[in-house]
DNA sequence: GCCAACGTTGGC
DNA sequence: GCCAACGTTGGC
C-alpha cells in the first residue's frame, strides 16, 4: 500500500463544472480529452486509487478551487481519442497503440467557499505551487501541506 | 479582448 | 537537432 497522494485538476466551469461532477451518477466521472504529454504522464503512471484531487475552476470569474475528488479508476486509455466525433480525436491514437490515457474521478466534498487564484497566490506556503508558477498543466501535483492549506482555506466561512 | 507563457509542428 | 511559426491556455 502506497502513501496517499495529492493533485489538482482544472476545468473551465463552462465546459465541465464542479456541479457537473456531483450531478453525475455516483458523483463518478471519465477524465477524458487530456491531450498533453505530461499530463498524460501523470495519469498513466502517477495516479492512483483513494489519492486526493483538488478541483480547480480555469478562466471562470473568479478563478479558484472549488471542492476535492478522489480517484476511483487509474490510469487507461482514452477512447475518445480515435472517436472521429468526440471533442479532441487523435487519429493517431488507436486501440492497439492508445497515446493518450485518463482516470475516474469521484467528486467528494465542495468547499464551503471557493478559494480565489489570488488568495493563493498570497498565501505562504503555496508559492511553489505549479499553479502559481504560471504553470498550465492541466493535471498537476500537489504537496500534502498544500493540500491542508488549501483545504483549511475552504473551510473557512 | 489582450497577450505572455508554453507546447507542438515542421522545414531545413 | 535547431528553431521559427503557430496554436492553446488562461489570467487579467
Amino acid at each position: 500500500m502506497s502513501e496517499k497522494r495529492y493533485w489538482l485538476m482544472k476545468s473551465e466551469p463552462n465546459a465541465y463544472s464542479f456541479s457537473d461532477l456531483m450531478n453525475e451518477e455516483g458523483s463518478t466521472a471519465e477524465w477524458d480529452g487530456v491531450r498533453n504529454y505530461q499530463a498524460r504522464n501523470t495519469m498513466r503512471d502517477d495516479m492512483k486509487t483513494g489519492d486526493g484531487v483538488i478541483f480547480y475552476h480555469s478562466n471562470a470569474k473568479p478563478p479558484g478551487a472549488v471542492g476535492t475528488a478522489e480517484i476511483v479508476r487509474e490510469g487507461y486509455p482514452d477512447f475518445t481519442a480515435w472517436d472521429p466525433d468526440s471533442e479532441h480525436p487523435d487519429p493517431k491514437s488507436t486501440p492497439d497503440n492508445p497515446i493518450w490515457y485518463m482516470v475516474d474521478i469521484k467528486a467528494v466534498d465542495e468547499f464551503k467557499r471557493l478559494v480565489p487564484l489570488r488568495e493563493i497566490k498570497a498565501t505562504p506556503g503555496l508559492e511553489e505551487m505549479p499553479l502559481v508558477k504560471n504553470s498550465r498543466l492541466s493535471v498537476q501535483p500537489v504537496t500534502k501541506p498544500e493540500w491542508d492549506i488549501i483545504l483549511a482555506l475552504g473551510d473557512q466561512d
